[in-house]
RNA sequence: GGCGCUAUCGUCUAGGGGUUAGGACGUCAGAUUCUCAAUCUGAAAACCCGGGUUCGAUUCCCGGUAGCGCUACCA
C-alpha cells in the first residue's frame, strides 16, 4: 500500500536517543509502516552549544537497533541555515516578523523584575513599533537583532489534535516569539516550521510537550499561506515519582538498556504498550500485528510511568521464545564481550554443546547478561561459589564424603545420560540413607557454584562428564579442607 | 503566578449511562518439584472530590483538587 503520508521523527543531538523519544519514533514508525506512508529522519542540531555529532551517531544506531528504519534522511538542519533565514525574511517583508534590538541580558532583567513582582510576563513588544529609521539607527550602531514573529493580538488558534482533541489557545497568552537568532540560528519553531513544510510532512507526531508549541507553529503556517498538517501528541513517560523520565530514576536511554542486556523486540513491544493497547488483550505482541492495528486516535491522553519490573518480564518473555539459533549469536557476543570467549577452553564446549546450554538456560534468563553473569559456571570453570548456597546446602558434615563417592559413581555411569546420572545418583541416595534431594542440591552448588540452576541432571549432561566428576572431586576437597575453619558458618 | 492538558487497581491499561468494572506486570497464598525459573489454581487491589443532567452516573456537563507540560535568542 503506497500512500502519500509523510511523517518525521526529529531527535535534536542533544543527549542519546531517550525512551521517550524511541516511543515517538516507534509511533510515527508504525503510523507511517500501517498507512503505507514515509518516515523522514530529521536532525535538530540547530543549538550550536548544545549539539554534538557524536550524539548524531549514537541516535542513528539505537534507532537501528529497535530496527525503526527510516525512508528518508537525515537531513540536518545545520545544512538548511539559509533556508530559514529567508524563511525569516519573507515573513518579516509581510509584515509579520520584525527584528528586535532588546538583548538576551535586558529580557533576563525584565523578566526577573516581573517575576519579582508576581506579574505574568511575556515579551513586551519593545521592538514592535520600531520604524524603518530606527532600525537603520540601530544597526548603524552595530546592535545585532534577532527575528520575532508577530502575534496577532487578539483571535484565538484552535486545531483539532489526533490524540487530544479540541485544543484552543487565545492570542493574548502568545508572546511575539523568536524565529531567528541574533546569531542567524533558527529557534526551533522556525526550523521546525521550515523544514515540515519542504519535507512536505502530512502528521506531526511528537511529544506533549510540544501542544503548547502548535498554535505558534500554526501562525506561522497561515502567515506562509501553506497549509498546516494534522497534529498528533503523545503523553509523556514518567519515572516511578511521576516526574518526567530523567537520568536520576536510571537508565533512560535506549542505549542503556541494550547494555543491559535488553533484546530490541522486548523494548519495542514494551514502548508501544505505553499509551496504546492493540486490539486483543495479548501483550506480548508481533511487530506485524502492531502494524496492522495502529491507531492513533487510540493512544492514551495521559502520561505514562515507565515500569521497569513490567520491561523485566517482557524481556524474558521474549528471551524465552527466541530460536536457539537467534539467541546463539547474541549469547556469544556476550560471553566474549565478558572474556569468556566462546565457552570452555579446552575445547570440550562444542558448538553443540553450547547450543544445548543455551537452549537450557534460556527459559530462565531475564536478559543476555545472565550469560556471562548468573549462568558464568556454564561456560567457565573460574566461577565462584555463593557463600548463602553454600551454607544452606553443604552444611552436613556428610557432605564431602557424598560428593566424593558421588563423583566416582558418575565417572562410571553408563550411559551417561538423563535416566542413568538420575539413577546413580538416586541409588547413592538410597544407599546412604539421605533423601535425594540432599543430594542433589548439594551437588548442584558444586557443579554451579550456586543453590539456583536448572534441573541437576540436564545440568551434568551439558557439563559433560569429565567436568562433573572433577567439580565433584574438587567441591569434597574443598568442603575437607575448609572443615573447622568457618566455611560451613558461610564466610 | 499565567496558559494548556490530563485523571479507572501500586504500575500499564480495557470498558462505558444499568457490568460481579475486564486483562497484564508486580505482590501474597497454594499445587508441582532436586533449587530456581516456567506452568497451573486462588487472593488482595481501582473508577480523585463536589455539584448538576438523568429513573439511573465510574461513564455526559460544570467546579474544585492534584499531576504534568509550556511560560528561553533550548528543543
Amino acid at each position: 500500500m503506497v500512500s502519500d503520508i509523510r511523517v518525521r521523527f526529529a531527535p535534536s543531538p542533544t543527549g542519546y536517543l531517550h525512551v521517550g523519544g524511541a516511543r515517538t519514533a516507534l509511533y510515527n514508525w508504525l503510523f507511517a509502516r500501517h498507512a503505507g506512508g514515509l518516515m523522514i529522519l530529521r536532525i535538530e542540531d540547530t543549538d550550536v552549544d548544545r549539539s554534538k555529532p557524536e550524539l548524531t551517531t549514537a541516535i542513528l544506531e539505537s534507532l537501528e537497533w529497535l530496527g525503526l528504519k527510516w525512508d528518508e534522511g537525515p537531513i540536518y538542519q545545520s545544512e538548511r541555515l539559509d533556508r530559514y533565514r529567508a524563511m525569516a525574511l519573507n515573513l518579516e517583508r509581510a509584515g509579520r516578523a520584525y527584528p528586535c534590538f532588546c538583548t538576551p541580558a535586558e529580557l533576563q532583567t525584565k523578566r526577573a523584575k516581573a517575576e519579582s513582582e508576581r506579574r505574568p510576563w511575556k515579551y513586551d513588544g519593545t521592538c514592535r513599533a520600531l520604524t524603518e529609521a530606527d532600525r537603520e539607527r540601530l544597526r548603524a550602531e552595530g546592535k545585532l537583532a534577532a527575528v520575532r514573529f508577530r502575534v496577532p493580538d487578539s483571535g484565538v488558534t484552535t486545531f483539532e489534535d489526533i490524540v487530544f482533541g479540541h485544543i484552543e489557545v487565545d492570542h493574548r497568552d502568545l508572546e511575539d516569539f523568536v524565529l531567528l537568532r541574533s546569531d542567524g540560528h533558527p529557534t526551533y519553531h522556525l526550523g521546525v516550521v521550515a523544514d515540515d513544510l519542504d519535507l512536505r510532512i502530512t502528521h506531526v507526531i511528537r511529544g506533549a510537550d510540544h501542544i503548547s508549541n502548535t498554535p505558534k507553529q500554526i501562525l506561522m503556517y497561515q502567515a506562509l499561506e501553506a497549509p498546516t498538517p494534522i497534529f498528533a501528541h503523545l503523553p509523556l513517560i514518567l519515572g516511578p515519582d511521576k516526574q518526567r523520565l530523567s537520568k536520576r530514576h536510571g537508565a533512560t536511554s535506549v542505549g542503556a538498556y541494550r547494555e543491559q542486556g535488553v533484546l530490541p523486540e522486548a523494548l519495542v513491544n514494551f514502548l508501544a504498550l505505553l499509551g496504546w493497547t492493540p486490539r486483543g488483550q495479548k501483550e506480548i505482541v508481533a511487530i506485524e500485528e502492531m502494524i496492522r492495528s495502529f491507531d492513533l486516535a487510540a493512544v492514551s491522553k495521559s502520561n505514562a510511568v515507565f515500569d521497569l519490573e513490567k520491561l523485566a518480564w517482557m524481556n524474558s518473555e521474549y528471551l524465552r521464545s527466541l530460536p536457539v539459533e537467534r539467541l546463539l549469536p547474541l549469547v556469544k557476543q556476550e560471553l566474549s564481550g565478558a572474556g569468556l570467549a566462546m565457552g570452555f577452553k579446552d575445547g570440550e564446549q562444542t558448538e553443540e554443546k553450547l547450543r544445548q546450554t543455551v537452549f537450557l538456560l534460556q527459559s530462565r534468563a531475564r536478559t543476555l547478561k545472565d550469560f556471562p553473569g548468573a549462568f558464568r559456571a556454564f561456560f567457565t570453570d573460574d566461577f565462584a561459589f555463593d557463600p548463602e548456597a553454600v551454607k544452606k546446602y553443604w552444611k552436613d558434615a556428610a557432605v564431602a564424603i557424598l560428593l566424593d563417592e558421588l563423583a566416582g559413581r558418575m565417572a562410571a555411569t553408563e550411559p551417561f545420560d538423563l535416566a542413568g546420572t538420575e539413577r546413580t545418583l538416586r541409588t547413592l541416595a538410597e544407599e546412604k540413607g539421605v533423601k535425594a534431594g540432599v543430594l542433589i542440591n548439594a551437588a548442584r552448588v558444586a557443579l554451579t557454584g550456586q543453590g539456583v540452576a536448572p534441573g541437576l541432571f540436564d545440568v551434568m549432561l551439558v557439563l559433560g562428564r569429565n567436568r562433573v566428576v572433577s567439580r565433584l572431586r574438587q567441591a569434597a576437597d574443598r568442603l575437607r579442607s575448609s572443615e573447622g575453619h568457618g566455611l560451613s558458618q558461610g564466610n
